[in-house]
Order: C-alpha cells, then sequence, then structure tokens
RNA sequence: GGAAGCUUAGCUCAGUUGGGAGAGCAUCUGCCUUACAAGCAGAGGGUCAUAGGUUCGAGCCCUAUAGUUUCCACCA
C-alpha cells in the first residue's frame, strides 16, 4: 500500500482513475437477467464545438443518477452519443471551407463538402468525447452512438418509410419560413423572435371606379406588396362592411384586387384591414386558400426581389422597401408612417429575418401523433420533474402545427424519396428502387433534401438501442428511465421523442423527464458567445478539479430551476474535497496494522461509536431518498453536512485520544469505527465526487473492488442507536455551551478549567459521567464534577444552562460580574421569548382542542424545558446582583 | 396577448405532506491544538416582496398587487 500524498492534488490522479475505470471496463454494461436494468441514454451534444457549462451540468445529473444505481446493483447503462446537427454543423463547416479554400459548398460539390463535414465529425465529435470523460462521466463508451451513424441511418429511413406508408407524410406545397442566408427551410420551432424597430406604413389603394378616393391599409412590409392579391377587412367591420366587394388598384404596382371578407383581421389593429399577400406571410397564405386567391411570389430565394417587382428586380429585399417607399411617398400613396416595434422571426442559427415562402416540402402530419403523446402523459407514462413542466409540453401538442421535415441541405440525412424523371412518380423506400414503379424507367433520383436534424434526434432513446431490429439492448434496456434535460428543449426535442417512440416502439421512451435549468454567469445572464461571458468547464477542472466542478453544480440547486457560477461556492467545493482527503489522510495514519473483527468491534462500541453509526446510517437513508426524488442538491448539501460536522469536526475529535492512548481494544474499536464510517462516506459521496472517493478508497484496507462497483450503503435498522444518539446530542450541547461561555468569558483555549454540573435527572448524571472524557477532549475541561446543589458550587463562576443540566466554570480570577450578569441577561430574555411563545399556545383553547397531540405534547414538554431553564438563569442573576 | 418561475441574512442560494428560520461566502472575536489556515472554536445578522384570506398554527396553501426573469403566440 502506498501512502496517500500529503497535499490534495487532483491533477495527480483523476486523469489515472478514469483510464483505470476504463481498462476495467466499470461503466461497461450488459444484459443481465439476474439484474434489473437502470438506462439513461444521454442527450446527444452537437459536434459543432465545445461542451460549455450547461452540458457539465447536465452530465453531471446523469452520471450522479447512474452511478448511484450502479452502486444499488442495477445494471446500469448511460450510453452516450454525439447529434450530426445538421444545420448548425453545416453552416460551420461552410464557414471552415470558405475561409481555408475560399470556395462556396455548390463550389465544392456535394460529394466533396460531405468528405470536409465527416472529417469535421471526427475532429470536434473526438473533442467533445474528451470533455465528457474529463467530468468523470461513466458513460458506456463502447456504445457510443452518432445520429448519423448506419445504425441510427437505417432507423431514420425505416420510420419515414412507416411514416409515410401510414399516410402520416406527405409532401405539400405549403408556407413555409425560410432563411435566405442559409438558403433552407426551418421548422416553426427554429424560428426566434426578436423585437426590432419598423415603420407602419399606411399606404393608399385608388378605388378602381373611383380613383379619386382610396382605401388605406397599414403594412410594416410594403415591399411585398408587389404580391398582393386582395384587401381582407372583418366582416362585422362597420368602417368596412359596405366596402366589400370593390375593387381596388395596388399602387405603382397597378394590379385590380378586391375587397373581401374574412374572420382573421383584427378590427382594433392598424387600420383593421389588412392586405393579403399569400406568398409572404403564412395568414395571408391561409386567407388565400380560403377565398380561392392568386399565389404571387414577388421574391427569390436569396431574398431579393424578382421580376414581379418589376424595375425592382434583383433588388435586395429591405433596398426595395426603401425605395419603394420613397417611389410611394413621391407619388402621393403613402398618407403617413408611424414608428413601431415588432417582433421579427429570425434564424435560431444566423439571425437573419426569415422570409414566409411557398414551395414544395415534406410535411408530417402532427395530430394523429400529437394525440397518443397527450393521453402518455396524462396517464404518467412520462412524467415531467418538476411536475410544472408538463404544461409546456402540453400546450405545444395541443397547439401543434404540421412539421415541416425537409431541408434544404446537405449534411444530414437524406430523404429517402425518389422521383422518376419520366412519369413523375413519388417512390418513398428504404433503398433506392432499380426502376419505376409506375413507368419502369430507370432514370430515377434521390430527393435533394435532407431531414430536419430533430428527426433522427426523436428516435435517439431507441435508435441508440438497435431499433428497428429487436436486439437484446433493446428489450432488455429500453425503455429507459429517466430523461436529463433542460426546460429549453421540451418541445424542440423532448416531445418529438415521446411520439416518435409512441409510434415505432408503442411504449414512451423514458418513464421520467427530469429538467434542469440554465448555468447563469456570476451576474445572473445567460451566458452566451456574443457577451463573451462563457466559462470553460475544462479550464475550471484545471484550476479546481473536476470534483470540485461537479459538486459545485449540484449543491444549492432545485430541479428545473436556474443556478449561477459561483466562485465561492467553487472554492467551498474544493475545499470540502480537501476536507475530506485530509480527514482520510488522518484516518490512514490512524489505521496501520490489523484491523478487528467485525463482531469483536460490535460488541466494544461505545457511545460515540453508536453515535456516529447510527448517524451515518440515517444520513445514507436520508441521500437515497432525496435522490429517489431527484433532489440531488439536498443529497449533495446532506452528505456535505455529515462528512464536515459530523464526522470532521466532532467524531474524529472525539476518538483521538484513544487513537493516541494505549493499544487495546478501546483503540482497536475506534481505528474499526473510523474507517468504517470513511468507506460509507466515500459511497455515499462517490455519485457526486468520483475522482476523488475512488482515490481515497484505493489507498484503504481490504477493499478489493473499484468504488465505482462497491455496495452502496444501504439503511440498516440494526445500526440505529437511538439511546446513543440522545446521550451524544447532551454532550455536544453540553460542550457547545462551555465553549461559548469559554469565548465570552475570554478564557483561552490553552487555559484548563474545571467544571461543575448540577443535572436535573438522574439520565443527565449518566451522560455527564460517561461524557466527562469528552469535555476534556473538545472543551479543555480538566474536571467534572457532579453535584446536586448550589451549595457546594463556588461564588466566582461562570454559568450556563442547557436543556438538563446547569453547568458552572470556576474561574476565580477571570471572572467579571459585569460580563456574567450581561450573558445570562441576554440568556434570560431568549428564554422570555421562548417561554412567551410556548405559553401564547398552550393557553390558547383552540390550539389544545385542535392541535395533533403529539404537538400538544411537544409544546408542553417545551414549557418545561424553558421554565425550568429559566428558573435557574434568574436564580443565578439574583445571586449576581449581590456581588 | 397567453403561460410559468423567482422575491428568505450584506452576497449566492437551500428550505418536499403547514407545527420552534438554514448553508456557503462575507463580517466580528479568539486560536499556526502534530488530518486539514483550502483549517478550528465562538459571535453578530432575517416583520421569509407587499396586502388580504384559509387554519389552533403559514416562508410553505388560496387571492390580489408590485418588482424581476423566462417561455409561447404575433412582420397589419
Amino acid at each position: 500500500m502506498n501512502n496517500i500524498p500529503s497535499k490534495y492534488n487532483p491533477k495527480e490522479f483523476e486523469e489515472k482513475i478514469y483510464k483505470a475505470w476504463m481498462d476495467e471496463e466499470c461503466f461497461k454494461a450488459e444484459v443481465n437477467h439476474n439484474k434489473k436494468p437502470f438506462t439513461i441514454v444521454m442527450p446527444p451534444p452537437n459536434i459543432t464545438g465545445q461542451l460549455h457549462m450547461g452540458h457539465a451540468l447536465d452530465m453531471t445529473l446523469q452520471d450522479v443518477l447512474i452511478r448511484w444505481k450502479r452502486m444499488e446493483g442495477y445494471e446500469a447503462l448511460w450510453l452516450p452519443g454525439s447529434d450530426h446537427a445538421s444545420i448548425a454543423t453545416e453552416v460551420k463547416v461552410v464557414e471552415k471551407i470558405k475561409k481555408e479554400e475560399g470556395k462556396t459548398k455548390e463550389e465544392l460539390g456535394r460529394e466533396e463538402f460531405l468528405k470536409r463535414a465527416w472529417k469535421w465529425k471526427e475532429e470536434y465529435g473526438g473533442k467533445i468525447v474528451e470533455q465528457v470523460k474529463k467530468l468523470g462521466n461513466s458513460c458506456d463508451w463502447s456504445r457510443e452512438r452518432f445520429t448519423m451513424d448506419e445504425g441510427c441511418n437505417e432507423a431514420v429511413k425505416e420510420f419515414f418509410v412507416n411514416l409515410y406508408n401510414k399516410g402520416l407524410i406527405y409532401r405539400g406545397n405549403r408556407i413555409i419560413n425560410w432563411c435566405p442566408d442559409c438558403h433552407t427551410t426551418l421548422s416553426d420551432a427554429e424560428v426566434e423572435y426578436e423585437d426590432t424597430p419598423g415603420n407602419y406604413y399606411y399606404v393608399k389603394y385608388p378605388y378602381v371606379d373611383n380613383s379619386n378616393e382610396y382605401f388605406v391599409v397599414a403594412t410594416t412590409r410594403p415591399e411585398t406588396m408587389f404580391g398582393d392579391v386582395a384587401i381582407a377587412a372583418h366582416p362585422d367591420d362597420e368602417r368596412y362592411k359596405h366596402l366589400i366587394g370593390r375593387k381596388v388598384i395596388v399602387p405603382l404596382v397597378g394590379r385590380e384586387i378586391p375587397i373581401i371578407a374574412d374572420e382573421y383581421p383584427e378590427m382594433n389593429k392598424g387600420t383593421g384591414a389588412l392586405k393579403i399577400t399569400p406568398c409572404h406571410d403564412p395568414n395571408d397564405f391561409e386567407i388565400g386558400l380560403r377565398h380561392n386567391l392568386e399565389q404571387i411570389n414577388c421574391m427569390n430565394e436569396d431574398g431579393t426581389m424578382n421580376k414581379e417587382a418589376g424595375k425592382y428586380d434583383g433588388m435586395d429585399r429591405y433596398e426595395c422597401r426603401k425605395a419603394f417607399v420613397k417611389d410611394l411617398e413621391d407619388n402621393g400613396f403613402m398618407l403617413k408612417t408611424e414608428k413601431t416595434d415588432h417582433n421579427v422571426g429570425t434564424c435560431y442559427r444566423c439571425h437573419n429575418i426569415i422570409e414566409p415562402r411557398v414551395s414544395d416540402q415534406w410535411f408530417v402530419e402532427m395530430k394523429p401523433l400529437a394525440e397518443p403523446a397527450l393521453q402518455a402523459s396524462i396517464e404518467k407514462a412520462v412524467e415531467f420533474v418538476p411536475e410544472r413542466f408538463t404544461k409546456i409540453y402540453t400546450h405545444w401538442l395541443e397547439n401543434i402545427r404540421d412539421w415541416c421535415i425537409s431541408r434544404q441541405l446537405w449534411w444530414g440525412h437524406r430523404i429517402p424519396a425518389y422521383y422518376c424523371q419520366e412519369c413523375g412518380e413519388i417512390m418513398v423506400a428504404k433503398e433506392a428502387p432499380e426502376k419505376c414503379t409506375k413507368c419502369g424507367s430507370t432514370d430515377i433520383k434521390q430527393d435533394e433534401d435532407v431531414l430536419d436534424t430533430w428527426f433522427s434526434s426523436g428516435l435517439w432513446p431507441f435508435s441508440t438501442l438497435g431499433w428497428p431490429n429487436e436486439t437484446e439492448d433493446l428489450k432488455y434496456f429500453y425503455p429507459t428511465d429517466v430523461l436529463v434535460t433542460g426546460y429549453d428543449i421540451i418541445f424542440f426535442w423532448v416531445v418529438r421523442m415521446v411520439f416518435s417512440a409512441l409510434t415505432a416502439t408503442e411504449e414512451s421512451p423514458f418513464k421520467h423527464v427530469f429538467i434542469h435549468g440554465l448555468v447563469r454567469d456570476a451576474e445572473g445572464r445567460k451566458m452566451s458567445k456574443s457577451l463573451g461571458n462563457g466559462i470553460d468547464p475544462l479550464e475550471i477542472i484545471d484550476q479546481f478539479g473536476a470534483d470540485a466542478l461537479r459538486f459545485m453544480l449540484m449543491t444549492g440547486i432545485s430541479p428545473g430551476n436556474d443556478t449561477r457560477f459561483n466562485n465561492d461556492k467553487l472554492e467551498s467545493s474544493r475545499n470540502f474535497a480537501n476536507k475530506l482527503w485530509n480527514a482520510s489522510r488522518f484516518v490512514l495514519m490512524n489505521i496501520e496494522g490489523d484491523l478487528l473483527d467485525k463482531e469483536t468491534a460490535k460488541k466494544n462500541y461505545t457511545t460515540e461509536d453508536k453515535w456516529i453509526i447510527s448517524r451515518m446510517n440515517k444520513a445514507a437513508k436520508e441521500v437515497k431518498d432525496n435522490l429517489d426524488k431527484f433532489e440531488l442538491g439536498l443529497a449533495a448539501q446532506r452528505a456535505y453536512d455529515f462528512i464536515w460536522n459530523e464526522y470532521c469536526d466532532w467524531y474524529i475529535e472525539i476518538v483521538k485520544p484513544r487513537l493516541y492512548g494505549e493499544e487495546g481494544l478501546s483503540k482497536d474499536t475506534a481505528r474499526f469505527v473510523l474507517i468504517k464510517i470513511l468507506k460509507d462516506m466515500l459511497k455515499l459521496l462517490h455519485p457526486f465526487m468520483p475522482f476523488i472517493t475512488e482515490e481515497i478508497w484505493s489507498y484503504l484496507p481490504n477493499t478489493s473492488t473499484r468504488l465505482v462497483k462497491a455496495q452502496w450503503p444501504m439503511y440498516d435498522e440494526e445500526e440505529n442507536f437511538q439511546d446513543a444518539e440522545e446521550s451524544m446530542e447532551f454532550i455536544m450541547e453540553a460542550v457547545r455551551s462551555i465553549r461559548n461561555t469559554r469565548a465570552e468569558m475570554n478564557v483561552a483555549p490553552s487555559r484548563k478549567a474545571r467544571a461543575i454540573f448540577i443535572p436535573n435527572k438522574e439520565k443527565i448524571s449518566e451522560y455527564i459521567e460517561s461524557g466527562a472524557k469528552h469535555f476534556a477532549t473538545l472543551a479543555n475541561i480538566t474536571e467534572v464534577k457532579i453535584v446536586s446543589d448550589k451549595n457546594s458550587v463556588g461564588e466566582d463562576t461562570a454559568s450556563s444552562v442547557i436543556d438538563g443540566t446547569e453547568i458552572y466554570l470556576p474561574l476565580s480570577d477571570l471572572i467579571d460580574y459585569e460580563k456574567e450578569t450581561e450573558r445570562l441577561e441576554k440568556e434570560k430574555s431568549r428564554l422570555e421569548g421562548e417561554l412567551q411563545r410556548v405559553k401564547g399556545k398552550l393557553s390558547n383553547e383552540k390550539f389544545v382542542s385542535k392541535a395533533p397531540e403529539n404537538v400538544i405534547n411537544e409544546e408542553k414538554e417545551k414549557l418545561e424545558k424553558y421554565q425550568s431553564m429559566m428558573d435557574k438563569v434568574v436564580e443565578r442573576l439574583e445571586q449576581l446582583k449581590n456581588k
């Protein structure tokens, strides 16, 4: 056995420990029917860049759960992987190629572009894996997956074809969100709205039958007037009722368009009437369909105007707006302009303004898929933690619209649809058909587009376990137990996994959805690239160690709430690791030689031994109970409190004399208990701080297996020692009281003192007798005397009163009566407050008649206790008066 | 426009069936006591946002208000 280093230095062992776990395949799960499975599939990070603090939080939560369940004896599988992140990655790769090769992707061609994208994946995917490992995550790397690997691709094709055959995927000419910069469609969820300053332009549309009169319509987008096909007003709008059916001329465009009635316009917004441009607004598109209006597209894919815009042909849409507005003004068609702020949809990747656009795309019909997903939540097949997030889920599903899944990109799953070039037949199949099923032509081309990245992420929980094949893994590990993710992607992702799974596997993909918040910066701002306030987890690990980072992220958090990155908390986590390290060193220094056997030790447990064993037993139970409820913050706090306060501050200090004393049973028992509790503590803390606990574990005697595989400490009724706890509680209270008195009376810690106790019960006398040695150790009390009344207590004493006894410290030369009086007065007023409260309660008839009996009894006991303490304090104050 | 969270010590935050307000950091006092000064011991500090209500009893449940954050919807 090597000696444990005297300084805690995580850098010396974190990497080594992770390598050992990997070499010994500690994280590898296998189908084992003698054990229950526990499965988490990791939300796959995008391969677009580096891990951030949010990932660190997300993954630590998962790792805590998986390590804990593994130790509890489950066959725990945490399946890792990464996401190809179609558009996000493509944007980055395009940038890179532009920078390095000076080419556009079109210049490069599809095949060459994809080669570079795969190279990117190898490079960044690899980096991410390294980062995940640095955090100490216990994933089964032998099962690592990628959303575009062969198996996932198989699953995507299978799922697409299935949905198509069920009639749930269709190709349609619809209005979609178009990013003119990325040159692709976006789903509704991928559009981000940003407050943008703009103008209301009040434009005059002259009547066809009387060009001296005009109809005024407010618009924020005059450049779309080239696509105007009608003006709509609400049928109940008194202002416009009589005008329905008349025709106006689109100014400068010259087109005659009708005024129509439709329910959509809101009477109190703008002028109450709106121009209808079906090709450039989703609502107008719907109105256009209702009224069978023409669709006139006046823009190109890149956001420039087309020939419909006449002399503005080729101009950018915003330049056109400026120029056109000026022309309208110059020609007297502009009534007025008003400044306004409105929310404008932007691309979530490049933040350019979205242009609604009518085009042929693939859609998933959502209503039939949403229904079972809603049902699953109602039946609690999926449960959100905290529960309130169910609302976001149901709200989204209840208001769902068909999902546009085709993307005009190259990096992604290519749509398994094939077109006959001869007859135009559309064929959807997993493999390319050799010839047209209709006309027999062999001139067949695959759809150029790829699928929305969320289409494949939606299959993630089961595609990674082998679906569509009925693999052993799928049968055993699926459905998974819990999905851990942030609230920001509930509708992006969680919803899609649920309905995809219900369709493909007829089961909810996970039982619990454990939602966490964001990691914000120290000022509470969102960490973002543009603000430059992001904190790199790797730098923190480098400085403080992964365990400190993990523990910082775990403490003080509650499910679903955001948390701030806090340097103080980080330091205190590191200090905690250091504390554990030193406590372990202390134990190791004192346990050399043979250890006692369990039975002998048991027979020789002292009160303090039983106390710490009992406390450990309870701590383990409470940590487990909190983990069961996904209250990881409380669990971490409980482990912290036990280790630092009870074990280090009290137990270690208490047993020192036994360890430093003569060889013998007492010493051996203390050593036995020290190591026993240390082992349990390491287990308890291991899910939170895996590295340091494993490292310390390796120095302990009789540890044949790795800590990661050790048995979690179970609550054991035999280790529940209520009497010992009571006794120790009393002694600790007395010690605290003596220390307090000493400190307030300015008695140096090094100065020895005597203590005289006047207990009020036989039981208390016994506690004092058995605890006499502890007063010496913990409060430098060299002589303990128990007396029955004050007669034998000298005059020059400082005193205090706790539940069960009066304590006198003879301090002849040091006693300052004024100070002593002051102390006791303070105590008196505190007790007065307590007594008033308790008496108030007990004299309240309603309380006595309605409160439960145990509560009343508790209050009665308190009354007795405080009254007795009060009596003693008053008595002592009387004495002091005469000084 | 709709929905939700938050408001507790100087700061950052816990507080889970309603029953004597907690932690870390900061502050003050005393200690380099041979595991740890990244430490030990002690102390001070809170009308739990405000106003009502339910209850014997509210930080916790209900209603309203204020401040704050977030999500959804929305280019008239």
